[in-house]
RNA sequence: GGGCGAUUAGCUCAGUGGUAGAGCACUUCGUUGACAUCGAAGGGGUCACAAGUUCGAACCUUGUAUCGCCCA
């Protein structure tokens, strides 16, 4: 049955990714002929996502990896699975809620609302899994892992065999903390007010936004006043001035209420006379305006602003190392929605202490100070841009805004001048929540960290060392620049969904627990700020450990129930952290949790260490640094041995894809347009290490059509009956035989090469050049006058060869191109194996007769050479020609008896004439090793000849001028290596040939 | 401001010391026994700039310019 025209992509692939699933063709270890494993952990991705073409990239080269090893008989496992994505889960969820009108997260709870979760998880958690398939991914899906799996509530759906990651999330947990590598406590985190939790670096997204950088008069504390000079660069006074406040720019005034003090630069010359004094935030009740004191920091940067800047330790990342290293209290002024606390003492009872610490009067705690509200009464409650607003104006009312003036037209269109307050109207980088799109909030809270400094010494030791190696070089050095700059790694949330942290707190002390009559009274003694923490993979550990501290009996109490405390009794009474992890900090165990560490189990054995870790360069910290550090805490073991980080995928003109640009390309568009093969392909060949990623259609497109140039060579083959090579090196007599072995070995070569080296581009064009430049272009049609033309035994050769060299291109092209390979693979012959399954070619050099090749090579040059000659002397391009020839060396004798069927077809020559001299107007070729001619007698147009003659002997003067000056220079033949010297001196050789040729012909010329 | 990187054909990019490349686009020709999702031929480059190292530099060194990305 005769081949279709084209590969139908869209008919072959579904049936071929469920043949390969009935096969079971992607288990572990399927295939496996020799003990190395090969292992590949899938960078897991949200099981809220859709496959996008960065995952489509990510996962092209993967696969290339996993498949190549496969048919080279490793026992392979790539570990598919997906991420239990906090926030983003969260979200989800509430959103179906509301879309079908079901009670909030809030109404239902907890436990309900996670039961919502694990249904929604089991319903739509599975979609980037079929879409993952439809790339041809080649994971061992049957061991789908999910990094929330069996902890509480799991129905395992989806990851039905997936190891319980929550045991070892939880273990890891308690393990780092007794080991002191995990502690709790109060620190400036990113806070998303909408969420109401904190999330990390990487869910924040700095975007420029138009914003305003106001300057307001900090007065100095009982009228002070200070000469300010101002200078320029040669040191000459600019200005000066008596003044009797301190100016701040700022682009949050709402912050000011919680300012602890104002800091210049310990060089700044203007600012001297004010170190230790006081100044007046100037906003707030003014019978309690409170006083902070202007100290010294490296911090603020001179030549910015006024050169001071106010510092509030609790909501700016900056002001709060500034604030640790000066011991300046930090007040925290929001609540954990974002608007101004509402809670605790009065203003003036709070300021009055806030006053007492900045005279030196009262030291406060961390906690202390953190209790204390310092926003005024009138604008508590108020969100925090409402509340920005008040302070504005109530600063700019009472004349303290630093003032400029400001040309106006007046109503007769007179230009006046007038003083107005100094606003800038700038750019500034504003954070948002990745997810909820609100502005980010620098908080101060209580959080769960872990030590990072404690643990990135082995991390950074195992790239140090060589025993990790990542690729690009360049993300070394950022890999040892951020680890260097290691900070506390925040892994609470306050969501729900996620692994809840085993924690259970109780009270600093149990003594005291019955009063002076012997009644129960426990609630009294809880100090919130002292309490004492459980750590324990169960609640059973949690409380033994408990009545273990106290003497007394423990029970947890229910969190409903917190103030319910006075009524319990007869026990101590515990709770459990309601917080959960950062998703992050599951993830980072990826690599031991998939394999079901903390058992000791058979795949741990087999597959871990992994080997190579593909992802994108912008989680190196966020995931790849982590799950080092955490491989290393936890096992005393690298993960992987190779981290390949490519870039974002852009768009043609290299922006980034996004929905509101409207560039963004969907994959599975993409795979229904053109298949995935040329999607893989497209992926493959771009992705040069390093490089910047730029898909667009029309490259697609390209790579599309290269699927359809393979589908055709393989049908013409499948029409003279050249298929279904067993696989066995064919031997041949015919030069052009001979010639393609050797090219098909140079080519496997290349590509093993190549891959070993993860330059996928490489391969892909090494790839593509072979099968379209060397076997569809030249072998092909060096086949027609063997298959049809030639003797019996030359046919019946010719056909083994062209099988065994479509198998070849077919075999070497799967990693890259699964479907259409597969599908070949199943219609030209009846095969022992799936294409999937098929071995590795190893054969090498030794495949190459360099006779045949230089034969070739002389042949190709031969049919080139007559061809351009013939399309710039405008001859028909169906006209058969003669050709003459002179001077035949045995070689060129030989190369030419040998290969004539093709010559004469290819060049579209009707005879070759052995003559003694060239006939007039005959066109010279610049071939070696004879002079060849075509007469053109009748049809040469003189002038065209001698310019193309001329061309080419100014292309090879210039060649042979420079071969000739590096000849020429002892230096070089002395200091270069030989085969260079000898490699330039054959070049010289052969282009002089040339040129003489060239020259004979252009003086025949002058004769006409 | 700090760090990392880029600059090669009209476009997108390979190219780690030895004759400047590929794909696309462009021009001309072509229904030649697989393929018009094709074939043949062709045009097109001071390898950003400057200095240095070297027999030899797109490649190594230093500086300059421009442009990205990450972090502040």
């Amino acid at each position: 049955m005769a081949m279709e025209k084209t590969f139908n992509a869209s008919e072959a692939e579904p049936r071929i990714t469920t043949m390969w699933e009935e096969a079971g063709a992607f288990r572990a270890g399927a295939n496996r002929s020799r003990d190395e494993s090969f292992t590949i952990m899938i960078p897991p991705p949200n099981v809220t996502g859709a496959l996008h073409v960065g995952h489509a990239f990510n996962l092209t080269l993967q696969d290339i990896l996993v498949r190549w090893h496969r048919m080279r008989g490793f026992d392979t496992l790539w570990q598919p699975g997906q991420d239990h994505a906090g926030i983003a889960t969260q979200m989800q969820v509430e959103k179906m809620l509301a879309a079908t009108g079901q009670p909030k997260r809030a109404e239902l709870g907890r436990q309900k609302f996670l039961e919502k979760v694990w249904e929604w998880k089991g319903e739509y958690g599975g979609t980037i899994v079929g879409q993952q398939k439809s790339l041809g991914c080649s994971c061992d899906w049957e061991r789908n892992a999910f990094t929330m799996a069996g902890a509480e509530g799991d129905p395992r759906v989806g990851h039905e065999n997936s190891p319980n990651f929550h045991d070892a999330v939880i273990k890891v947990f308690v393990e780092m903390y007794e080991q002191g590598l995990i502690y709790r406590g109060k620190r400036l985190v990113n806070w998303d007010p909408h969420f109401e939790t904190a999330i990390s670096d990487l869910e924040v997204e700095n975007v420029e936004v138009a914003g305003h950088m106001w300057h307001f008069k900090y007065p100095l504390a009982n009228g002070a006043t200070y000469t300010y000079v101002e200078k320029d660069e040669d040191g000459n006074v600019t200005l000066t001035e008596e003044r009797d406040y301190i100016s701040i720019a700022t682009t949050r005034p709402e912050t000011m209420l919680g300012d602890g003090a104002v800091a210049v630069h310990p060089d700044d010359a203007r600012y001297a006379p004010l170190i230790g004094k006081l100044c007046e935030i100037p906003v707030g009740p003014k019978e309690h305006r409170r006083l902070i004191p202007i100290i010294t920091d490296e911090y603020p940067d001179m030549t910015f602003g006024s050169g001071a800047v106010k510092i509030t330790g609790a909501h700016d990342f900056n002001d709060y190392e500034v604030a640790k290293r000066g011991g300046i209290p930090m007040y925290r002024l929001m609540d954990t929605k974002g608007a101004m606390r509402a809670d605790g003492v009065s203003y003036d009872e709070a300021a009055t202490v806030a006053m007492a610490v900045s005279k030196g009067e009262q030291e406060l705690s961390v906690a202390e100070a953190d209790a204390l509200n310092l926003v005024p009464e009138e604008l508590r409650g108020l969100d925090r841009f409402e509340a920005r607003k008040a302070v504005v104006e109530q600063i700019t009312s009472e004349g303290l805004a630093v003032m400029v003036s400001e040309t106006f037209e007046d109503e007769d269109g007179e230009a006046q001048t007038r003083l107005v307050p100094y606003v800038e109207n700038k750019p500034i980088m504003q954070p948002f929540g990745d997810r909820s799109k609100v502005v980010i909030e620098p908080m101060l809270t209580d959080q769960w960290f872990v030590d990072a400094e404690k643990v990135v010494d082995p991390a950074l030791e195992a790239v140090r060392s060589g025993e990790i190696k990542i690729m690009p070089e360049s993300g070394e050095k950022t890999y040892y620049h951020w680890l260097d700059n290691i900070e506390p790694w925040c892994i609470s949330r306050q969501l729900w969904w996620g692994h809840q942290i085993p924690v259970w707190y109780g009270p600093s002390s149990a003594s005291g627990f019955k009063d002076e009559e012997g009644n129960w009274s426990i609630g009294k003694y809880w100090d919130w700020n002292n309490l004492k923490a459980f750590c324990a993979s169960t609640k059973d550990e949690a409380l033994s450990q408990a009545e273990a501290y106290y003497g007394l009996p423990a029970r947890v109490m229910s969190e409903d129930h917190l103030k319910e405390l006075e009524e319990q009794g007869q026990a101590v009474l515990i709770y459990r952290d309601p917080d959960v992890l950062d998703t992050w900090f599951s993830s980072g165990l990826w690599p031991i949790g998939t394999l079901g560490w903390p058992e000791d189990t058979d795949e741990m054995k087999r597959y871990f260490p992994t080997d190579v870790l593909i992802t994108g360069q912008d989680i190196l910290f966020f995931w790849v640094a982590r799950m080092i550090m955490m491989q290393k805490a936890v096992v005393k073991q690298a993960p992987f041995h190779t981290v390949y980080l490519h870039q974002l995928v852009r768009d043609e003109k290299g922006k980034k894809m996004s929905k509101t640009t409207g560039n963004v390309i969907d994959p599975l568009e993409i795979v229904d347009e053109f298949g995935a093969d040329a999607l893989r392909f497209t992926n493959a060949q771009m992705a040069a290490l390093g490089g910047v990623l730029k898909l667009s259609k029309q490259k697609i497109t390209g790579y599309r059509n290269f699927t359809t140039k393979l589908w055709n060579a393989s049908r013409f083959a499948e029409m003279h009956e050249a298929i279904g090579s067993d696989g066995t090196i064919p031997t041949a007599d015919a030069t052009a035989n001979k010639w393609i072995i050797g090219e098909t070995a140079k080519v496997r070569a290349t590509v093993d090469q190549a891959l070993e080296a993860y330059r996928f581009n490489d391969a892909a064009n090494a790839l593509y050049a072979f099968v379209w430049g060397k076997v569809c272009d030249w072998y092909v049609e060096f086949s027609k006058p063997l298959l049809m033309d030639a003797d019996d035994a030359t046919k019946a050769e010719t056909q083994a060869v062209m099988a065994w060299v479509i198998d070849q291109c077919v075999i070497l092209l799967h990693p890259i191109m699964p479907f259409i390979t597969e599908e070949l693979w199943g219609t030209l012959g009846e095969r022992q194996k799936i294409l999937a399954h098929t071995d590795w070619p190893t054969y090498g050099a030794e495949l190459v007769d360099g006779k045949a090749d230089a034969e070739m090579n002389w042949v190709i040059g031969l049919i080139e050479e007559v061809r351009s000659v013939r399309a710039q002397m405008h001859v028909p391009a169906g006209l058969k020609v003669p050709v003459v020839v002179r001077n035949m060396g045995p070689e060129a004798k030989a190369a030419y008896e040998g290969n004539e069927a093709l010559i004469k077809k290819l060049a579209r020559i009707d005879a070759l004439h052995v003559v003694d001299d060239f006939p007039k107007g005959t066109a010279a070729l610049g071939i070696t090793g004879a002079e060849f001619g075509l007469p053109l007698a009748d049809i040469i147009d003189v002038d065209e000849e001698k310019a193309r003659l001329e061309k080419s002997l100014g292309k090879l003067a210039k060649e042979i001028g420079g071969m000739k000056g590096r000849l020429n220079n002892p230096k070089f033949v002395a200091s270069a290596p030989d085969e260079v010297v000898e490699e330039t001196r054959a070049n010289l050789a052969e282009r002089e040939e040339e040129e003489g040729l060239m020259k004979a012909a252009l003086t025949r010329l002058a004769e006409i």
